[in-house]
DNA sequence: GCACGGAATTAAATTGTTTATTTAAAATTT
DNA sequence: AAATTTTAAATAAACAATTTAATTCCGTGC
């Protein structure tokens, strides 16, 4: 029995070594991708304080400031619980606060502290950077072009992640 | 001030709405697709057992038995306390076990047990069914133009990784 | 008045990183 | 050749992100 990888057709080895790839390849390889994005990320972010995952955070709410955690989660797409520790973390870290809203007793809605605003443009500094490093020689139409890619593997996820 | 995205030239408004969107995209949207990918990949593998992050583990040793924690650390992408770790938890579990080497006392080898070289198939299919629903409507030169650019990436952001 | 649903949180399990410790092999020095 | 230093591999401990499952709290509706 043959290998499952390397004899597709060996059709002309015109371009690279990418022959046997296939969709199996794509969860190791946008994991890995994924894992040294957010040390590297991580490692920017040191010097603030904060920890990748808690950039988002930040950044969305300097987009729209007194969003409720649930909101917060589903736009950064990760799970309340996840949301709840984060900005619990946050929030003795000194970035943001939690505040009651008036209205609805179920609510809870956060805002950036004066420290937390402060921060804004070093993280979009860092998570900018952090992308310019990994597109380091790809041409911009590439990086649309990835990203473009990215987006239609989240939409064909999305729905298999939300259903039950 | 105009705000930073959304404004660059809006040149013809040609293929989709990938206007202002650049590198700096990157880390938020290789984040979300991993994750995405990862919970995904964790639900599919529940019914063995097994957690996202262990599934390489088992892959690598179904192709090379034996391997040491530093090897499977460096091939899996991973940090050798990560990989120790995991190790412990899966021989806990009944996947694999330690054996010291006889030669070089500071070594430790990994193998698949009985029931480690069960689950390899079952694993082998819920990875690739992840990459395929990942990876629908997508056609197969897309794919490997994605894996391409994700390795470009990752070939990027090794060297900042390691150096130090 | 009481049940149902939604929002936030808590609890438990795991991967992941960094920093620091242990133990064994190699290299260097005396 | 013996002792000391250095390097290498595995592990331990501490901190954060993430998910699922279960809980609590509040608002609405029957």
């Amino acid at each position: 029995m043959s290998k499952k990888k390397g004899d597709k057709k060996a059709k002309s080895g015109k371009k690279k070594d990418l022959e046997g790839l296939s969709a199996a390849d794509l969860a190791p390889a946008i994991t890995q991708a994924a894992r040294s994005m957010r040390t590297l990320l991580s490692r920017s972010l040191g010097e603030t304080g904060l920890y990748a995952g808690q950039d988002g955070v930040i950044l969305m709410l300097a987009e729209e400031d007194g969003l409720t955690p649930g909101q917060l989660a589903l736009r950064l797409g990760v799970k309340a619980p996840t949301m709840t520790r984060t900005i619990g973390r946050m929030e003795a870290q000194g970035f943001l606060e939690r505040r009651a809203d008036g209205m609805d007793g179920r609510l809870t809605k956060v805002h950036l502290t004066e420290t937390g605003l402060q921060s804004v443009e070093q993280i979009g500094r860092s998570v900018a950077d952090c992308g310019s490093l990994a597109a380091k020689g790809l041409s911009d139409k590439e990086v649309r072009t990835l990203l473009k890619l990215l987006r239609t593997i989240e939409h064909n996820l999305q729905p298999a992640l939300t259903e039950d």
